[in-house]
DNA sequence: CTGCTTGCAAACGGTTTGCATTATT
DNA sequence: AATAATGCAAACCGTTTGCAAGCAG
């Protein structure tokens, strides 16, 4: 298990004590997703100056480093969690929690029943470049903004 | 193809000109997800006094009756659009645009490749009730919150 | 007629931004 | 010493809410 500052200093990062805060609570809890502010309200206890601005930042700073993934939710706040190995999610509808699911591949739903969770509905999303911009790319010098 | 009076009808809403106009709009591109407000700007120009607050009631009511779908993306913007037989999504890194994707199944990666797409990551999102709210569901009287 | 819907505008809330100060390298 | 990160507070912006006036049933 990698500490939170090798981590950060893998990615040529300034290593801080916010951000060792922040990336220490979060692989403390492998496969949970946290907001913003609750991840701040948790870390207010040992860290009272911890400005919310900053967490937005550090946060913000993980996903573009490859170390966080960040989910977004329809009631618009964001969530966080590490960038495991490739996996799935799970959202329980009743208490509004997202889980990670392993996966090794696409058709694993049994395995997502096999871990007590009852799945209703699936939504499965591809990310990567569509039909027409890979030909608008072929045509001129690739448009493409960093996502 | 139904019509935006039926659909809206037979779920017991009252017809008015604006529930009538965004759904119509909607009905006219099926598989494309619109914002709110680019739902609006277009409808601006055939009916200029649709104001912002009937756009997201309206779009709210008609996700609500299971009329359409909503997208959550990680810029904060919701995105709605027909809820049609189950399918799935395409996100393009490069135009951020979303795609619905048809499926019968989990296991559709090719028929993705094969509209011309080129998927670089996959997430899969299920949604139900989880392990633990299933136990406390057994336990108490289900405290189940509606989606 | 009754009460749901609209339009308007103000409130909301999560996230971002600017800048002087402080800490890391 | 140079540069990047922090804290604070204000700005942002998509969405929600409250309410008087209007329209559907």
């Amino acid at each position: 298990m990698v500490s939170a500052e090798d981590l950060i200093r893998s990615r040529q990062m300034r290593l801080t004590p916010q951000r060792r805060a922040v990336l220490a609570l979060l692989l403390d809890h492998p496969g949970r997703h946290w907001s913003a502010d609750a991840i701040r309200d948790q870390l207010l206890e040992t860290m009272p100056e911890l400005a919310r601005g900053t967490t937005y930042k550090t946060l913000n700073e993980l996903v573009r480093r490859g170390i966080l993934e960040e989910l977004a939710t329809v009631d618009g706040v964001l969530l966080y969690g590490l960038r495991l190995e490739p996996h799935h999610h799970f959202f329980c509808q009743s208490c509004r929690r997202w889980y990670d699911v392993a996966a090794e591949g696409v058709e694993r739903l049994r395995l997502v029943e096999s871990s007590g969770h009852f799945p209703e509905a699936v939504d499965l999303t591809f990310r990567g470049v569509c039909a027409s911009c890979r030909r608008s790319a072929s045509d001129t010098s690739a448009t493409t903004p960093d996502a």
